[in-house]
DNA sequence: GGATAAACATAGCAGCGCTATGCAACGTCG
DNA sequence: CGACGTTGCATAGCGCTGCTATGTTTATCC
């Protein structure tokens, strides 16, 4: 009996949400509201308010990031491909900082964890796999390296977005962090700085023009 | 010929603002006013508005991580000496969670970034030590070490501070994340363990009730 | 085609950061 | 030592924020 939601108006709005946010926007109720030519009420009907919107912004976030991760290629050598997710993963930070940031703001209300859980379930496959293959030691667990791999990338990454870092520092101790990591886990050296070199020579960082993967022109990087 | 600003209500003013952040109470204008016993214009008077607080609140914040780390001994192991550093840094962040997301909130104005290099140059030394010990490789960049330590630490700690990771991991993965990046370095395996994991059989972590250097009851620290 | 329940608009609430105005307090002079 | 001038500081009010009470519209079901 009820009148249906219309998903486009919910999904303008987050869109509009993300967009501001990468413009470097305030993001307002009321701005939202007016770019998408409804009113304010609109926010509560779908997203209970700004609390409820900027969590499904987040969720929007992680679910870029997995169709990100998920275009990077099956390589044959499973640490190469590792190392070519970090790579993906940090091009798509610094790409995208502000809703990146927004991705990592936890202060904002928790969100359906399984978008974020998604994203990053090829970390621990890869890793997997590079056990699977005797790359890594068998004693390895796929899902620990994960976190390890992601959790030292993701503090390299939010200190560039935050302006804390610059990408050439980025550039230049990601791929050493991860020559570590892999090493640690059982890699031979030799092999290690192999793959993670083929994976960051080809990275597209520091050229802040480039078209990213969605065809999108990628929202300007700017130290603050 | 003016009237000279009082220190004693500027000191109040970003203390009550550390205060309530701790406290996880809402941070504002009229708040801390009335909480200090003075007028909105107060903030005006001493920081130009909340923005500069902000960077007050943040510098602040560095300033106190630099006293803590500036508390670690100076072990004659200078691997030793850069574990407990770690740990001292992630203990300290675990602790004083808002104010450490305060302090890596870089939407604020950018303050004196020479209290943060302050807090950091422990590590450098530290670097340059194991270099000169011979425990690192004398081709490692000491400043280059200190990047990737404090940067891989800051993102396994910022994600227990935004209560994504359990104190659990933190305690599981940096140590290992540590070991990877000394032997890395150049440092021998079997040392390199032996160092960081005697640094981290020490660690209070994981016991919120554990009183800090400062003889404060530590901020209570819950998983949102 | 009327009943019903949700979508949605309007208007107004309290609270926010900020500032124009005016007075009070202090160090520097004649 | 008292008038001056500069700054500290209080009061009141502005425009904005997120939010909600009220009432209307709209799509679906019987």
């Amino acid at each position: 009996m009820p009148r249906p939601p219309s998903q486009e108006t919910r999904r303008a709005l987050i869109d509009v949400a993300a967009s501001r946010l990468a413009r470097r926007e305030v993001v307002t109720l009321r701005s939202l509201a007016s770019a998408v030519g409804v009113s304010t009420i609109a926010i509560y009907t779908y997203f209970d308010g700004m609390p409820g919107l900027w969590a499904s912004v987040r969720q929007e976030g992680f679910e870029r990031l997995r169709e990100r991760l998920a275009l990077v290629p099956q390589y044959r050598d499973p640490v190469r491909r590792l190392a070519a997710l970090g790579v993906a993963y940090a091009e798509h930070g610094v790409a995208h900082p502000a809703i990146y940031r927004a991705m990592f703001d936890t202060t904002a209300e928790l969100f359906d964890a399984r978008s974020a859980t998604a994203a990053f379930q090829p970390l621990i496959d890869g890793a997997l796999a590079a056990v699977g293959a005797g790359r890594f030691a068998r004693s390895v667990d796929p899902a620990g390296f994960a976190v390890r791999f992601w959790g030292t990338g993701h503090g390299l990454v939010s200190l560039v977005v935050g302006g804390v870092l610059g990408i050439d520092q980025l550039v230049d101790h990601a791929p050493k962090v991860a020559i570590a990591l892999f090493i640690a886990a059982g890699d031979e050296p030799q092999r290690a700085r192999r793959s993670v070199n083929a994976a960051w020579r080809s990275t597209t960082l520091g050229n802040p023009l480039a078209v990213d993967q969605h065809g999108a022109l990628s929202e300007r990087w700017s130290p603050k």
